[in-house]
DNA sequence: ATACCAAACTTGTTTAAACAAGTCAATGTG
DNA sequence: CACATTGACTTGTTTAAACAAGTTTGGTAT
């Protein structure tokens, strides 16, 4: 956790919104009133608002002040705009989790990995098939595909624990974009074996493209998840142009 | 358009980005490269990046520069992060498009109308019912329900053509903020009678909030896609704690 | 040749200041 | 009373400068 100025503004706001501390529609103080309580210049205050509007906490009104328009959403399974994984998703939504690996293996990309993942051809990856459990139910079917060279260590014991904790703190390793692609898609064996779709014969599938702090791309991950326990919040601003 | 400084630096540096002129995994031009070039401040050129960053186009690595990882996708119902109406959607990815209005109605907001829109009970709404039409084939039911105070003079033939240009051109109000989210439903017999589904059961559908520059939210959107031409985009980042 | 270190780059954070532009209420004038 | 204007607020854009911190390169001492 850095310790930047605006960060720690910007969490303090964020923390003030969300207890209702400000209520809905109603405007933040100015930001000449922010400077003058947090001690630093109107600039970075501006970058901790600057936060809060790209989550839709806020809305900035020229002339008028800074409002807020925070609505809290009911469990999502999603959090937006963040890159998140699911241990840390069921422990903000108080969740009983569990994960079953059900296969391992090291492969080297083909032609046809190469289209959906865009790995080249020969690359060697680590394929792992993940079961994810909410309370109980197994609700999300997990198709990983680890650049093998970024990620020596990974074993069946590490996808079962948390991945992303190995791959942060034992290699130091910093995961910052995603690209992620939503799309609903007909259920196959897989999905039919270990999920229990009722009379859905369909899923929401999130497909995406994880790169490190190097900008390499390390991971493809397509997620198939119950209809029922899929929700993706997205905080969309119109851009002029 | 505005033509504030940052954002013809944006686009013009979007622009190099999309036609390769920088290519796939180069470093763009330095900070201070671009302060040269384009005759600004480095604050400005800054402020320009991160908008690429937000979008996915460029990743910033410190002591290195600013790497494109830019990959162009194919053909995508909706761009992320910003908010696009059906018209300009279509036009974008050169498609034929048609609107239907199937029903046009003034309501007041029932106790049921609040759960799922939010307006609050008794408020008075235009609720409309539209088919859009891709390269002839139905593909989106979507469910409007727009606030009547502020679009007194919306009307059928507004509906069928575009409402975002007339809320936008006509009225002058400006939209700035949507949340959306997005979830997969079973078909109800309103998607049956217009949409041909075939084997699926389900649709994507995206529920959108969407508020004007005042803050107030006018109007509550759910949209319902064919799962074979739905995509949906979204590039998240990596927040720190 | 190797190892180390310093200099010269890169981006990241913060401050300060000025001016533009939008909103609002009070004040004045007709 | 109605209306326009002014002035005091608000956020928006841009500049300039300084220092922090990470990566690269090249030279120096071993």
């Amino acid at each position: 956790m850095p310790k930047v100025k605006y960060d720690t503004i910007y969490k303090n706001l964020k923390q003030k919104i969300e207890t209702e501390e400000y209520s809905f529609q109603e405007l933040l103080p100015s930001e000449h009133t922010l400077v003058l309580e947090y001690g630093c210049s109107r600039n970075t205050v501006r970058r901790a608002i600057a936060e809060l509007v790209k989550e839709g906490y806020v809305q900035s009104v020229q002339g008028k002040g800074v409002l807020n328009i925070f609505r809290p959403v009911e469990q999502s399974t999603f959090k937006m705009g963040s890159i998140e994984s699911f241990k840390e998703s069921a422990i903000r939504n108080h969740q009983e989790y569990f994960t079953n690996v059900v296969h391992f293996e090291t492969i080297q990309a083909n032609q046809k990995i190469e289209k959906k993942t865009s790995f080249p051809q020969g690359t060697e990856l680590i394929y792992i098939q993940r079961i994810h459990y909410f309370d109980g139910k197994p609700l999300i079917v997990n198709h990983n595909y680890f650049l093998k060279a970024l990620l020596p260590g990974l074993s069946k014991e590490i996808a079962q624990h948390s991945i992303y904790e190995y791959i942060e703190n034992t290699l130091g390793m910093v995961i910052v974009t995603s690209k992620r692609v939503m799309t609903v898609e007909k259920m196959n064996e897989i999905d039919m074996k270990y999920i229990d779709l009722k009379d859905y014969n369909c899923l929401a599938v999130v497909s995406s493209f994880t790169y490190n702090q190097e900008g390499v791309m390390f991971e493809y991950t397509q997620s198939r998840h119950h209809p029922d326990y899929f929700k993706f919040v997205d905080i969309a601003t119109r851009r002029n142009g």
